[in-house]
DNA sequence: GGACGGTGAAACTTCAGGTTGCCTC
DNA sequence: GAAGTTTCACCGTCC
């Protein structure tokens, strides 16, 4: 059986979630006293830190933690726990993470000013250091936390208390698995900072706390299961092994996978013939592969489309990569997204229609950027008037081939419109209120689409869509300073970002040259001496390219 | 009698995370 | 399925 490092080292119990009369709680045969407004977990974990020790509280949702921490920080008043001069400073680091602060800033910059914190993706990656070195230098005591931190950070907890144990699937609330469990348990106790810790679970009723003993104390782990059998793993997988010369026919293929993992716990080797034969006709039909053994078409065209029939008459027909193809591997994306934004950028290629908007939205479609943002019964009218002013120009709405899906294709499009007002220069505050994605969420998309944007670009160059190359190269400027396209000269120059920028503009500094001969004192007022004379100074010396961020000349056409 | 605030029940809404890529045209 | 949030009816108090 495996169990994680460390693991014999945690004492586990299973506690009450609730109670109504009770002021006493028996944990690993201490007693604990307990507030009446509190809730167990809150009291075990003041407790904690009454003891002079650290507690991490995995709960099952975001809004779950963020609720959570305050809770946990209710129970620290109780027990005249002393804010101190370090959460003062720490709780003002978090609040000004971003330049402006979101409801999420202030929440948690209250929270830990009390001793604790809430730690979940939709944190920036500042406040999410931030709290974990809070945490490791005992200034925060407690955090509440999605399984965001269950894996791989040694921090000094001495007690896990694991608040929720079910979790939201898609289709009702699922146990989460025994490794799962584990993971959460064995962050208690780590070997550089106690000699044991305790992991607690908390139960709704008595049955369900000889249920969870017996699940997750007494329990074995699941077994193990091959990423493989994921379609989306396995397309990418086949197309490399192609691209990387490999495997070189349908048979090698199937030999190849059939010493794999995945065929070991699959087992129905028939079966997995035809998923590969299925993957084989998919990639070919796009182009990524194709038959060396199929006499050449008329066409270059043509030749990049062999139907994937033809392909399937002979299992020892000579594949190879096709140019695209190797591209496509290399740039790790995977075949079902670049037959998306191939799809797409034929389109705009052909009409000569893609805008801003029709972009954005065909980059938004791609599968990277799930999980798309929720859609929620308020946002219907908006989102039906931008998709009906949009549609006839949208590249892209097969949303993802998996047919029409109605809320699929809406949350793409509410994306689509949280990356519009990001061009439009709206900050993450009110991207936030407005479309309910945090800061860390929307800074990692932001991320994908320059990835995506950089593929796409890509692709164009290798089909020889010049004037795609170009917009994709822009989209992906504008993207990544969140800009409008008036702005792009502004913030190429170093520190100058999308505020400055706009701030210049608006003062009448629209261009390089417009610093170059606008006076100091002016450009001083605006932005502080000290800026604008480093900014002055890299935009008068011979060096200037050097000093750009980006040589601009070829984004100076329109889009 | 009207404005206001507090309270609690009912209705409504929402729901984890992480990995991959290239390099300046 | 359950926690958290919002809405709304109801009631008491005050001016």
């Amino acid at each position: 059986m495996f169990f994680p490092k460390h693991y014999d080292r945690v004492r586990q119990t299973v506690i009450p979630k609730l109670f109504n009369i009770r002021i006493f709680l028996i944990v690993m045969g201490k007693t604990i006293t307990i507030d009446i407004d509190d809730e167990p977990f809150a009291a075990v974990a003041a407790d904690t830190v009454r003891i002079g020790k650290q507690a991490l509280v995995f709960v099952s949702s975001r809004r779950s933690a963020e609720k959570s921490s305050e809770k946990v920080a209710s129970a620290l008043r109780k027990i005249k726990f002393e804010p101190n001069k370090d959460l003062e400073e720490l709780s003002h680091s978090i609040l000004h993470a971003l330049s402006t602060p979101t409801k999420q800033c202030e929440r948690l910059a209250a929270v830990v000013k009390q001793g604790t914190a809430f730690h979940h993706s939709g944190l920036n990656n500042k406040q999410r250091s931030l709290v974990e070195e809070g945490f490791r230098k005992g200034i925060i005591r407690v955090i509440c936390a999605t399984p965001t931190l269950a894996a791989g950070v040694d921090l000094p907890s001495f007690r896990t208390i694991m608040k929720d144990v079910k979790r939201y699937t898609g289709r009702g609330m699922d146990y989460i698995p025994v490794l799962e469990y584990m993971q959460m348990a064995g962050r208690s106790g780590r070997p550089s900072y106690d000699d044991h810790g305790e992991a607690i679970l908390l139960a709704s009723t008595d049955n369900d706390k000889n249920s969870l003993e017996e699940r997750y104390i007494n329990g074995d782990p699941e077994e193990i299961y091959s990423k493989l059998a994921a379609e989306p793993a396995l397309r990418m997988h086949v197309l490399s092994l192609f691209a990387m010369e490999t495997v070189s026919s349908e048979s090698d293929l199937l030999e190849f996978i059939s010493g794999t993992f995945y065929a070991f716990q699959f087992s129905n080797i028939e079966r997995i013939r035809l998923i590969l034969k299925r993957i084989i006709g998919f990639l070919t039909d796009n182009g990524f592969l194709e038959d060396e053994t199929k006499p050449k078409k008329d066409s270059e065209a043509e030749d990049l489309f062999i139907s994937a029939k033809e392909l399937y008459d002979s299992n020892d027909s000579r594949i190879k990569a096709t140019t695209l193809g190797i591209r496509i591997s290399k740039l790790y994306l995977d075949p079902l997204s670049a037959s998306i934004i191939i799809k797409g950028l034929k389109t705009a290629d052909d009409s000569k229609i893609a805008g801003l908007f029709s972009i954005i939205h065909l980059l938004s479609s791609c599968l990277e950027l799930r999980p798309y943002p929720s859609v929620r019964k308020g946002d219907y009218d908006l989102l039906e008037e931008t998709e009906a002013k949009h549609y006839d120009s949208l590249l892209s709405r097969e949303t993802l081939g998996l047919d029409s899906d109605y809320d699929l294709s809406f949350s793409i499009l509410k994306l689509t419109m949280a990356f519009m007002e990001w061009l439009d220069e709206k900050d993450e505050n009110y991207l936030y209120e407005q479309y309910g994605i945090t800061p860390g969420d929307f800074y990692g998309k932001l991320q994908i689409m320059d990835w995506l944007c950089y593929c796409s670009s890509e692709i164009s160059n290798i089909l020889g869509m010049r004037e795609n190359l170009r917009i994709m190269q822009k989209v992906r400027r504008l993207l990544k300073y969140g800009v409008n396209e008036e702005l792009l000269q502004l913030v190429s120059i170093k520190n100058i970002g999308r505020k400055r920028a706009r701030l210049l503009y608006n003062n009448n500094i629209r261009s390089v040259s417009d610093i170059r001969q606008s006076s100091l004192s002016k450009l001083s007022s605006l932005l502080g001496e000290k800026t604008a004379r480093s900014i002055r100074k890299m935009v008068e010396t011979k060096e200037d390219e050097k000093n750009l961020k980006f040589d601009d000349k070829h984004f100076q056409k329109k889009l």
